[in-house]
DNA sequence: GCCAACGTTGGC
DNA sequence: GCCAACGTTGGC
């Protein structure tokens, strides 16, 4: 299956767990240990050259980062059942300002985000509009 | 650290 | 198939 455009997507990741740093610092991270249906839905939808924010949840709370997806479509590690997917993903780069939620929330073309809308959901799909307005208020 | 929101599980 | 109990997530 191939697509057009890339799709968009938001990532969740608790910072003192697996942080934007710890990323880069990789070099490439393995996206598995998602346990819940509609995050493993968007999971097993992306494609490689798909680009996500990564946002640090719990601590932070604000998008630090883009990654791309390095690779797609494959089965989680850490689960022996092999029903759950997992992702490869890869720094592209570090947002000169982190957008916070807060800002998102004071945005209102922003609040039908899924990220809004679904506040447990740990990998959201995200607009290309959404992402151009993120992006915007990501420049310094 | 607390708790609300939400998803999942299991008894009936 | 319903729904109460339970576990987890994530904002505050």
């Amino acid at each position: 299956m191939t697509r057009a455009a890339p799709a968009y997507w938001l990532m969740k990741s608790e910072p003192f767990k697996y942080s934007w740093d710890d990323l880069v610092a990789e070099g490439e991270g393995t996206w598995d240990g998602v346990r819940n249906y509609q995050a493993r839905n968007n999971l097993a939808a992306m494609q490689v050259g798909d680009e996500a924010f990564f946002y640090h949840s719990r601590e932070g709370l604000e998008i630090v980062g883009i990654c791309t997806i390095s690779v797609a479509g494959i089965s989680d590690p850490t689960d022996e059942t092999g029903k759950w997917a997992a992702v490869k993903v890869k720094p592209k780069e570090k947002l000169a300002r982190p957008v916070t939620l807060a800002a998102i929330k004071a945005e209102p073309r922003l609040a039908e985000m899924q990220l809004i809308k679904q506040s447990r959901l740990s990998v959201c799909g995200v607009t290309a509009e959404e992402w151009n307005i993120i992006r915007t208020m990501a420049e310094g």
